[in-house]
DNA sequence: GCTTGAGTTCCGTTAAACGGAACTGTATTC
DNA sequence: GAATACAGTTCCGTTTAACGGAACTCAAGC
């Protein structure tokens, strides 16, 4: 939740309009971070620090619009498969993902190994596609749907250490929605900026120690206005991204980021996302 | 919609709890059809019905709390990434696909062809999973996400023509939800009740008039009540499943369901899906 | 100039959202 | 098997904001 505490808090500023949505969303967040358990009807008054009478209004409302479903066993609550449907719209809204196929299958043939395409949204990175490659030992740190804090991980990395100018790196790092996503991952502010500086520096991003084992490496999309609006980026084991192979792989990479590069400038609707 | 305005003496009824979220879906649902091009404001008074100053505060709502963002430049409204995050959890909130990909991965590579993975939601079909194969031209009739009428396509005719007793099947197709898909497609009821008869007939289903060119193979997933709750389809060209390729296909195709079935047995939440 | 359509704001009415509190139902404990 | 605790539901008086009609701005287009 990235409420912290403040039970019932409603935020100073967003007095005035359609204060319910907020809510509806605060517990729709909360059933996504529980995943695959659900969350019992009291969970949800615990994590939203709303009323029992505003809870169970609430989920009688989304439920009787397939926003949440309810097992009549457990009584625990789930998304709703309603919700699917507008976020397959939603995370295809420009068809990106889909007329970046090609160039994702290939890389991940060409490479084998997993790859990765992520939107900016904000202070966040959102993941939209992802394609397995052939090698049999598979890294899959995040899926399509995921969303991160800008900073956190090799594609979202790309994005946050070539925005321009350093400033906005800064005002970045100093957004609570960041913050607040970070922290979630226990990742702290000093980190992501070595890893930002030592990006600037390479031109590439290169991240050995998000999980044991695992190394990934990511490029930066840049939009019709020169900011990275998306990254490419792949995930491995760390002994698959020695050197000389490393520079292979980098030149796959920055291949591929030149086709979705062309397919950008079609896309309507991807520059003004918040 | 279809609502007769009457602001005076409304019977006691069941009128009354969160109609606010109605309309909020009203617009995403609208949206969501809208796919690429995104929306005006008056496109979405026409396609709700509701007032413009209802419209206006819903949408002022909505993107205030990112369900919906509206470009700057042109007005446009689509949908907001906020959703795509939900949608990803609420299609996997079982954690199906994730655990079904590696059968569905053997499947894709075994055939060559595209394999899909459908879940029964009452009486629609979702699909939860798209692998693809290696062979070069993709029958990619349907992607994770999409909703279709239960009976129409080969996945989610599995599902319908083995439902117990054949009462079910009549109430399924009975279901003004049902209907509606089914007309939104263009398909007849008669044509659905050719291809039920002839999937119980065969064992599985066959489905080549849906698009010319194009062939469709699915098998369904029984669940903990032996009623269907998931289907295994294939997709592909038409000269790709003549006999014997046929029989051999559909062996791996059971082999495919035999190992979802079980992992089905472990999976929470799932038979209570509406 | 006038007209037309898109989008925004205003405002009085009224439905409905709100939370405290009382209530039911079901395990758990001793 | 009374006592306790916790989960979930319902009731109700108060407050809030959703509602739509109408008036408004703004920008084309004729």
């Amino acid at each position: 939740m990235a409420e912290p505490g403040m039970a019932g808090g409603v935020a100073a500023g967003d007095r005035g309009v359609e204060q319910t949505f907020g809510r509806a969303a605060a517990v729709l967040d909360a059933l996504a971070d529980a995943r695959e358990g659900g969350l019992r009807f009291t969970d949800l008054v615990g994590a939203t620090g709303f009323s029992k009478a505003t809870v169970h209004r609430l989920m009688a409302g989304l439920s009787a619009h397939g926003l949440v479903e309810a097992d009549p066993g457990s009584g625990r609550y789930f998304l709703g498969f309603r919700l699917a449907a507008w976020g397959a719209a939603a995370r295809d809204r420009h068809g990106l993902a889909e007329r970046a196929a090609p160039a994702l299958r290939r890389l991940a043939e060409q490479t084998g190994d997993t790859v990765y395409l992520s939107l900016r949204i904000g202070v966040l990175s959102l993941c939209v596609a992802r394609h397995e490659g052939s090698f049999p030992i598979r890294a899959l740190p995040l899926k399509p749907g995921d969303r991160n804090a800008l900073g956190v991980g090799s594609g979202s990395l790309a994005m946050l250490a070539f925005l321009e100018p350093e400033a906005a790196i800064e005002r970045v790092l100093a957004d609570p929605e960041n913050i607040a996503a970070r922290e979630r991952r226990g990742i702290d502010e000093a980190h992501v900026r070595r890893h930002v500086a030592a990006t600037r520096r390479k031109g590439h991003t290169f991240v050995d120690d998000l999980t044991p084992g695992m190394i990934g490496m990511g490029l930066p999309v840049p939009g019709r206005g020169g900011q990275p609006v998306a990254a490419v980026s792949i995930a491995t084991i760390s002994a698959r991204l020695r050197q000389p192979r490393r520079k292979a792989v980098l030149e796959h990479l920055a291949q591929a980021v030149r086709e979705i590069r062309g397919i950008l400038g079609e896309a309507p609707g991807l520059e003004f996302a918040r």
